[in-house]
DNA sequence: GCTTTACCATACTCGCCAGTTCAATAATCC
DNA sequence: GGATTATTGAACTGGCGAGTATGGTAAAGC
């Protein structure tokens, strides 16, 4: 309905290539600098693109910003969901999840979202809400989800499907997630993250195992 | 031993009261605005001094800021370690830490330092190590000897105390502190908080409570 | 008394940066 | 062709804020 090619206005349309290089631009940028310490010159050298160009596709900086960190959030959701599979012992699916989750959550851009996040944002800045729902949220969701359905084949046992969870990815990203967001990483290879991962899921499968009680 | 009366230097001795307030209100100012949306000038009027006076004290601007968030630091380590008494079953002492390591890490000003940390600082900033190594560093540590006490005692059976720690602490933080430091609290009240403390207490003892194997 | 240093108030310099103005050129619709 | 809008480059405005300069007053040691 919106997707008229026949543009309302005379005149010379707006190049769409040069917004899509000007937000490419802005979301690195801004997931690399920050917001204060972005110019939109430096946007629009970037974008390769005059600066009144970039004014002319957005507003101002702060709908610029808004619009490269939204943009950011949805290049972060992996569309199709993980848990497409139920092959294979419960220990090997969840340390399959375990693995691919914990790559996406400590990513460089995930990172770098998740402390654009944690500045001080504008008391009523939509972003807050818009990440954790279109990220962790959505994630968290599907996972329960998952849980419930082995919950129900007789797989696990889950009193409550949302807190497990929850439960489970706070494992997840543990002390790790915590330091890379700090800049204090500890250094974590293959086999002491793959430890970790299978602390993660042990712990998990004591608590919520089948016959554990 | 620095400790002389006797002023090295003739005239008039710096106020080490006027050092304090500046001290004071940085901290404030620099965790409730951030680095950048901190002026010196609002320092030295909250601080009610000159703007000469501050930068009489310290060098400049990102002197104070590094010496605002070590303070900030400090003042968040509960000297008194809370693992002083044995006493009750282990499911009441491990509620009584949670509890008060939860009502720490989601204080308001534990946030706002994790949020400073969680900007990008230059790269050779000694803050992120600092903070880490006095704050949740040596708090864990000293879980992890309670842990080891009690294993000892029997009470426990713990195979990595270590990680044993890094996983309570993940847990307690869980999807609640995120959600803090995003600006996208879920409001977590009275009830809900106890079912998450205990939630989180019965998952542990699952996993390592007496005889679970 | 003298000297030295801490403090204050104000005004100033200087660089950075968001956003605008202007004159010219290019693309598109009629 | 003409009208309309996009784009450019460069210069410009205006504000903010870090750090400095100046001239004066207050407190300490001698």
């Amino acid at each position: 309905m919106t997707a008229d090619p026949r543009p309302a206005s005379p005149g010379r349309p707006k190049d769409p290539g040069k917004r899509a290089a000007i937000l490419e631009a802005a979301k690195g940028l801004f997931l690399a600098r920050g917001y204060e310490g972005t110019a939109m010159d430096a946007v629009a050298q970037l974008a390769g693109v005059s600066k009144l160009t970039v004014y002319s596709h957005f507003q101002d900086k702060e709908s610029l910003f808004v619009e490269a960190v939204k943009a950011s959030c949805e290049d972060l959701l992996p569309a199709d969901l993980f848990v497409a599979r139920f092959e294979g012992p419960m220990r090997s699916q969840l340390l399959r999840i375990a693995r691919a989750l914990f790559r996406l959550i400590t990513s460089d851009e995930a990172i770098a979202v998740h402390r654009i996040m944690s500045q001080q944002l504008p008391e009523d800045s939509p972003l807050p809400h818009l990440f954790w729902e279109a990220g962790p949220e959505r994630i968290q969701q599907a996972f329960a989800d998952f849980l419930r359905a082995e919950a129900e084949a007789g797989e696990l046992q889950v009193p409550d499907c949302q807190v497990a969870a929850s439960q489970f990815f706070a494992l997840l990203k543990g002390e790790h997630h915590a330091r890379l967001l700090c800049s204090c990483p500890a250094p974590l290879a293959g086999p002491q993250l793959e430890r970790h991962l299978e602390a993660t899921v042990d712990m998990f499968l004591r608590a919520y195992g089948p016959g554990h009680r």
